[in-house]
DNA sequence: ACCATACAGATTGTACACAACACTAATGAA
DNA sequence: TTCATTAGTGTTGTGTACAATCTGTATGGT
């Protein structure tokens, strides 16, 4: 009855990596991830599992577990018997964490010039191309939800799991460094970048690939000044393309 | 009645990195993931929740959100309707997790050489002289146990959070497969390359810290090789000729 | 004997009720 | 007015009941 709404979502949203479909949970997951990485959730919003069992049309139970793999993934904060919000980062943890994704990346990069396909390349190029018009289009946040995706699909072709999932976690805390600090105006189209990486792959220059990388993630931390930025901190804003309904009779 | 339970276990087992102590299933997650590490529970072993939920003296509940970090980190594996059980890793992602750690194993040993402090030096020696002990008087669990966590000890030393916690769960993936695929004759006493490493991080000699990790490395993965072609319970490892077809659907 | 289907037992998946806790507001005293 | 205490309200934490699903066994047909 008052179940399986969420299955008239738009279908956009349903594509993070590809390959989100499964449980309840993890739709959940995904459409709650993929707002914090276009920025519709800001660092600092609170997460209550009641309003977004009532978004979702589920309980608190599958919403719990959600949160709970975005606490894993560092994107969300649970501060105990308080409730969950959205992960803010100090400065100090930003460049951990760009600092370990220098280290990924350049991984990731090897492997990358090694593996790469004809059919990867593409890919590839597609992907920018994508966010290109995002960029083009005003899509700010769809911008820079599919610059992220396409260092994780980069990672994916390097074709190591493990560092896969840790470059899913790094990434997403750098969108979210990026929605908090950096200065909302600045155009962050990283495509350009994204398109001599492809180059370099393409060319199986190794040296020049890792190079371009790492000036790549050095104008990422660069850009970390202090500005502020506005955004909604409603969940039913952020989620109201969904036809929220009343859970229960009871208690209005 | 059946409550509190796990308050008169021994103590010894609490101490994994020394900061476990917590909430109840953050004890109880620590208790699984030692008996796994110590090779107590060897992979494919199946964790059902109401027998754990029962020597816990919990709910299920509790068990189930120790159970889900520990699928998070990748050392159990849930399988739908079905429960979970410990990781099994094929010889091909063994090699895959291995390649990770070196990666972070490498920036992990430059940061160490660049940050440890004498103290760090000396709490490095203890812990291996603990290692050193156990695998002494035969107690090969618990130093292989150790013998992990020096390993996180140094990422807690290189002081960069995010790959503190990737190195946690690649650490455990590595018992994990050494329980696997190594033979229990061989001694895998560690110790004494744990030692050198030790010394050259002592001298701040940066270049041959990274080379002896490497070859630390190395053995871990030749062990593996020389056990390439030995008899796997892992089903997919043994059928892996295989094409791997997908579930049937309604339509028999 | 063989195969398929149906049933039974056990285990996980989900929802919900209630307990525990944290924040807010209100009350009263100095 | 200001501070401390307390009651109130809302949110999260945990246990448990029931539903859904899977595995193994038994039954019946060929």
């Amino acid at each position: 009855m008052n179940k399986k709404l969420y299955e008239s979502m738009p279908d956009k949203l349903s594509g993070t990596t590809s390959k989100s479909r499964g449980t309840q949970d993890e739709l959940i997951y995904t459409h709650i991830f993929d707002a914090i990485l276009e920025q519709r959730l800001i660092p600092g919003t609170k997460l209550s599992e009641e309003s977004l069992g009532e978004i979702f049309g589920v309980s608190r139970t599958i919403i719990r577990r959600a949160l709970s793999r975005l606490v894993h993934e560092k994107v969300v904060v649970n501060r105990p018997n308080r409730g969950a919000v959205v992960a803010t980062q100090t400065l100090e943890e930003a460049r951990q964490i760009i600092f370990a994704r220098r280290v990924v990346e350049k991984a990731v990069m090897e492997l990358v010039v090694d593996n790469a396909q004809l059919s990867d390349i593409e890919k590839l190029k597609d992907q920018v191309c994508a966010e290109q018009e995002c960029f083009a289009k005003g899509d700010r946040g769809a911008g820079i939800r599919l610059s992220g995706e396409f260092h994780l699909h980069l990672a994916e072709i390097a074709n190591n799991p493990s560092l896969l999932s840790f470059q899913r976690s790094l990434v997403s805390q750098c969108s979210l460094i990026i929605a908090q600090y950096e200065s909302g105006s600045k155009s962050h189209c990283s495509c350009d970048e994204h398109f001599e990486l492809i180059e370099a792959i393409e060319n199986k220059d190794k040296e020049r690939a890792v190079q371009l990388m790492m000036h790549h993630l050095d104008h990422i931390q660069d850009k970390l000044n202090l500005e502020d930025e506005a955004a909604t901190d409603d969940l039913r804003a952020v989620f109201s393309y969904l036809k929220s309904k009343k859970r229960r009779k009871t208690s209005n």
